[in-house]
DNA sequence: TATAATAAAGTCAGGGATAGTCAAACGCCC
DNA sequence: GGGCGTTTGACTATCCCTGACTTTATTATA
């Protein structure tokens, strides 16, 4: 008994045909197998997750749409953002997580300017959280953002 | 289905080309693509905002107008960014953060990738601050930030 | 000048179109 | 019979769009 999930994962694949992204509509799909539109979403992410090399990506609402993106492997075949992902872990110290990127930059996986901002999102001066709130500590990161983005746009280079 | 909110929208980017003001009449835009006049309105508030950078004026009864003004602010290195981080200030909401960098990007400051990090950077989500320490908080906007890079990076272009 | 008519634009609640979440039910396989 | 992956349905969230009603400005008229 071919299960529902398979055969949309199936033919979601063959309507990629190669192309590395594709976007669908999430009812419509589902009527055409017949099934809750919810099913769709147990596919994308059973079949289609992140640890499978997919980003998903979708917007309620008229016009609506579900994006899968498909990862390109890295040069071992392998999932390298399911690798770095996993590196991190539940949490990752100022050095790590700047280790890490500095390994992206390293791989061309961004560019210097990106692994400024990175780095400036995930400094610990950028989260200090003093009492609470999600906004302050927000404006606090924006902030370093910010400077960082300037600081490597007036003729220096460094990072 | 193309969303009309966004053909209206690239419509009078268009119209403004480079100009820092337009004046435009309600009822002819909402007559010229067949909608009801509210939805500029609407347009108007999720796409020209003030967290964006634009400033509404209009005028009522014959003769009534509604004029769109992008605030540019100071073109110069040193006090662009202090316009700028001043309008951070100590907190920001996630909408208000997610105008400015919509701004930078409109001004050139910034790539739509380097958009991306920083909008990553700064959702709500990856601000999720469960119980504890900067470690765990890190991790979070850290792995955020790594699936931005990685889902532009496979040719696409969208924001 | 006061008043009425007309011509804009604004506001807001609601409906429709999507998609997401989650827990419960289902069913296959050991 | 129990476990685990699958499937469903009820509920929620978000975005877009409209229509009825309100507000403001100008012009015409008494």
């Amino acid at each position: 008994m071919a299960r529902l999930s398979d055969s949309i994962e199936r033919f979601i694949i063959e309507l990629m045909d190669g192309a590395d992204r594709i976007e669908l509509r999430r009812n419509e799909l589902a009527q055409h197998f017949g099934c809750a539109p919810s099913q769709i979403n147990y596919v994308l992410a059973t079949r289609f997750s992140i640890e499978r090399g997919y980003i998903i990506d979708s917007r309620r609402g008229e016009g609506g749409y579900v994006r899968i993106v498909q990862m390109r492997p890295d040069t071992c075949g392998e999932n390298l953002l399911c690798d770095l992902l996993s590196r991190i872990g539940n949490q990752i110290t100022e050095d790590g997580a700047h280790g890490l990127i500095h390994q992206m930059l390293q791989l061309a996986l961004i560019t210097r300017r990106e692994a400024g901002l990175m780095a400036a999102a995930t400094a610990d001066a950028s989260l200090a959280i003093p009492l609470n709130t999600k906004d302050i500590l927000r404006a606090s990161v924006l902030r370093s953002l910010l400077i960082q983005a300037f600081r490597d746009m007036e003729g220096g280079d460094e990072a």
